[in-house]
DNA sequence: CTCCGATGTAAAAACGTTTTAGGCGCTCTG
DNA sequence: CAGAGCGCCTAAAACGTTTTTACATCGGAG
């Protein structure tokens, strides 16, 4: 408990006042090259910080993004989001707050929470759904906040998303490219946004490489290992099975691998598998699966660079981002070793 | 920007001071029920909350715990982690704050510029190493902290960990109850602290069933995809190949089914391959892979739990905690499906 | 010489809490 | 019946900054 080093002591180091030590360290336009010189060499020497919280109070804002780390787990990716984030963030001097919803608490609610007791300036919200509650609540109180995800409510906040049906439609592309014709798709439940986005993709894929689209080859389930699993076993026992199994997520992908292997059918080779978000499940499944890989640096960028935007003028208007993810080729759609 | 609601709404909506409105709020047993009752009333339907900053400067505490994102990838479990630390956190009204090295500032350097700061009363850290830069730094200043893994100077802080020795253990006994003799490690090169910890619960399991131990047997490599998939090829060309490979991590025994299937090798019915972590490349490979999960839960419960001991009295003793993991059993070492 | 506008510094108020030191009116005790 | 003790409350100081306002000092213009 080293007793901390104020702006007092920095004062009387220098002989000079409290408020001509905060003008030169802030405002140094304000004091006289030599005085600022004399406090900037004082306040290095001394290991001088400014308290946050004491900065924080008559500045009315608090330098912090707030993110609510979801109940339900979100995927792979809030790793590398988070630590994205994290430093976009730290770039532009601003801190990250993470929180959940206390018991008994909505997630709507400890996002109120946190802008009442004034513990962040704005927030980063991930994981968007179907006419989402935390957005409506966010745009009601006149919040700042970016999305990673689109909304129903899009055009009033900023958001960066993936271009979903671009990333289906560079696998379908790659795909028909390689000879196939008879294409699958496994996809999430309808209602999703993200997941709807991306399944476009497949239709609109099919329609340019002027294959016909068979109803019986679109699938949609929960985004897991064993719904991948089963949703593959349907298409394969058809009469006509697919050649190639497009999937919007590799978690989906990787049950679809499991399925070909205990059925001998050799992924790649045999069938063509694909999935999206280039996530653990895919770079470390045998074979590799090829997979969409969203930009996250990129995202993470962007994404904090809007909220700044929003936090300085918030009537401005709302900015967006649709970034074009890029396709990884694995084994999984070619049969040869990466 | 609604103006925020402050305690002097609170004390101005009651008739009653500023003073009594906090006393009422947080030390209910120096004001009169009656009054006590008036004020929680008000705040309640004013929607009042305190602002945090101006909470903490008074307090001297900032009711905030740190954890700095590495900059190289820890793994997949920062995803579990942090959620967990997080709510468990919030548990005792914690906020959790990230952070990571501004440019040009080393790791040790940020952790000391945010207690200067007055950001954090104390921090969770990860990942420790040999001669961990970052625990000498805390211990110097101090500060309170508990981390996740045991350091050099693990008698001096608190420290949460799994016991990677009985880990690979469970996982050595359990592939010499299948009937397996010929077993072969893959770990990570001499000096980590963890990697040493896991790989000597192999020796001791070897020797526990009587079975002979082979120099050969013995890989050390870096924790990733290829290095694992490259020892899988130098064991398996040996005059007298392993007939079962353990790992120290699940990436490592990814690279050893890649490695098995691109041979022709059933993994599970030829060779067994066991994981640690079960992070998702165990979980979503094929076959499965058997690896040893830590029980993150507990983990982030002990943490926080130790952490807050550590606030309270800094003086006291330290605490430590070496929890159980447990085996997680799969087809890539039994050569059934699960 | 006086006055004026810069220029540089200091004093003080403000941010929203908590906490400490009383103060007032009771009741209880001796 | 005086004084101590108690229950309840308030005023004011403190936390460490930023910011606004006020005050010197100085050089130069009139």
């Amino acid at each position: 408990m080293s007793s901390r080093i104020t702006i007092k002591d920095v004062s009387r180091a220098t002989g000079v006042s409290v408020s001509t030590v905060s003008n030169a360290l802030n405002a140094p336009e304000r004091v006289a090259e030599e005085t600022r010189l004399k406090v900037v060499e004082a306040a290095d020497r001394l290991g001088y910080r400014p308290n946050r919280a004491a900065r924080i109070l008559p500045k009315g804002r608090s330098f912090t993004i707030g993110y609510c780390i979801p109940a339900g787990r979100d995927g792979f990716f809030l790793d590398t989001f988070l630590h994205q984030i994290t430093e976009r963030a730290a770039d532009v001097e601003m801190d990250i707050h993470l929180f959940t919803p206390h018991r008994g608490q909505s997630e709507a609610d400890s996002y109120r929470e946190m802008m009442r007791r004034g513990a962040v300036d704005g927030f980063v919200l991930s994981g968007t759904v179907h006419d989402d509650e935390r957005i409506r609540v966010l745009l009601d109180s006149r919040t700042s906040f970016v999305t990673f995800g689109r909304s129903d409510l899009a055009d009033n906040h900023s958001w960066v998303d993936v271009d979903g049906r671009a990333g289906t439609r560079a696998a379908v592309d790659h795909l028909v490219e390689a000879g196939h014709t008879r294409l699958a798709l496994i996809g999430w439940p309808k209602g999703s946004l993200s997941g709807d986005d991306r399944a476009s993709g497949f239709v609109e894929g099919l329609e340019a490489a002027g294959l016909s689209f068979d109803a019986r080859h679109l699938i949609r389930t929960e985004n897991e290992f064993a719904a991948g699993r089963e949703a593959a076993s349907l298409l394969l026992d058809a009469v006509l099975p697919p050649t190639a199994i497009v999937t919007v997520q590799d978690v989906l992908a990787a049950g679809v691998i499991a399925e070909l292997h205990a059925r001998g059918v050799r992924p790649g080779r045999d069938v063509a598998v694909t999935g999206f978000d280039d996530s653990p499940p895919a770079i470390y499944s045998t074979p590799g699966i090829t997979s969409v890989r969203q930009p996250i640096e990129e995202i993470g960028r962007r994404i904090v660079e809007f909220l700044m935007h929003d936090l300085e003028d918030p009537e401005l208007i709302r900015h967006s981002d649709l970034v074009e993810p890029k396709l990884v080729i694995r084994e999984s759609s070619t049969g040869e070793p990466g």
